[in-house]
DNA sequence: TTATATTATGACTATTTTGTTACAGAAGCA
DNA sequence: TGCTTCTGTAACAAAATAGTCATAATATAA
């Protein structure tokens, strides 16, 4: 499981214990203890989750996510809340407000681990770990691999997680601009047509095994990962 | 769910809000702080749906929207009404006046999106992600993908909209100028003759099943898309 | 039924979109 | 550093699609 997840709490002995327990669960992390400071470092680096106390000081973080869900860049940015009280009412204030999740202190760690992997598998399957296999084609990230019925090819990383960008969503299209955000990443500035080229050399990748047509042209809107 | 949407609102701070909702539930935007400017914007290109102001600097709200009903081109464009009154006669006058629905300030980005959604569900299926079937015949705008009795076919962008836009208003007559406007875009310039020519195409794609009938034509009106 | 208006159809070309290749620079690696 | 791999872009080729026209077919009204 990999994937950045921000940590916004203002108790420095829970950030930490949040802080060991996501980074032994194979996540980068990165914390802040204000609003304020999330937000900053938001702005520098887009976290794939964002685990957000309750109760902070100043700006509390119902509103923060209410901010991140109002901008265009954060809106869909998983998020969990952390919460001290147990009360159904916050809880649905909190779901209501556009959090993904919400955890209720204490929580144990692999609470914490489980509950962060349920949301992003939902959200984001891709930043999952998980194997994605389709008749043959076989996607396994933790290796960083792919095989054709049994048999290991090699890829370039752009055409791997495009590949396994399509493979966790398949069956719907993907313009050219939503594949440059989702699998180039945030922020980046090239052209629609690199797509293109990028697509012809991970078909050419999978002409061996005949599952290049899995990789569907849609013309005037983009590309399908669909069985043919 | 896609769609224009244009913004009147001579506030900047809370145009500015709505902007952001807007755009994070993946709409277009455009924004006019009067009503000599949303005229202008609405001449230039015609939005899915125009959010109106009620106090607004100059002509009033009221005044913006009598006049795009009372013009052909705009006449059918749906329009939601903002106002700080939640006055009951205010909201009648509103809705009296051909707006299709009002929203009071102050109001949550959820509710304006909801009743977005629900008038642009009503005035304009064709702009959102809802799966389309009758009897066999299956448009789904998020794979986008038409299939007859199962098995997928292929047609052109054109003629997909065409179908699309057919099916989400079906039980009525189209004018090829109609047509040409909704399917096609505003503004565009082609001949009415070349609808005949895309109604042709999708109908010769829609044999197959037998489902070409339902395309019928109204000699001297137009075309409708019904059940044999 | 005939004349007339309207639509259907097929063919053709222009335009748009995508595929493909080559290449230069960037980035990683030993 | 020198080598290899990977990337993005541009340029050109290929393919699909769009629009128009000419002509045939059909419906409608007189």
């Amino acid at each position: 499981m990999a994937g950045t997840i921000l940590i916004v709490e203002d108790e420095p002995a829970i950030a930490e214990l949040i802080d060991l327990t996501l980074k032994r669960n194979g996540h980068q992390t990165i914390c802040a203890g204000s609003v304020e400071e999330a937000i900053r470092l938001i702005d520098h680096a887009l976290p794939d989750l964002a685990l957000i106390d309750w109760m902070l000081p100043g700006a509390s973080g119902i509103e923060l996510i209410k901010r991140l869900r109002s901008n265009k860049r954060t809106q869909s940015m998983p998020i969990i809340m952390l919460t001290a009280k147990a009360d159904e009412a916050d809880k649905l204030a909190g779901l209501d407000t556009g959090a993904d999740d919400y955890v209720t202190k204490p929580f144990s760690p692999k609470e914490l681990v489980a509950r962060i992997k349920a949301v992003l598998r939902r959200r984001a399957p891709q930043l999952t770990d998980d194997i994605v296999e389709t008749n043959g084609l076989r996607v396994d990230p933790t290796q960083h691999r792919v095989s054709l019925n049994g048999e290991t090819v090699h890829m370039g990383p752009s055409e791997f997680r495009l590949l396994h960008f399509f493979m966790t969503h398949p069956e719907r299209v993907h313009t050219r601009t939503q594949l440059l955000d989702q699998v180039w990443g945030d922020h980046v500035f090239v052209e629609d047509r690199t797509v293109d080229v990028h697509i012809r050399r991970l078909r050419q990748t999978l002409e061996r095994s005949g599952h290049d047509d899995y990789i569907q042209t849609i013309r005037g809107a983009g590309y399908r990962f669909s069985k043919p």
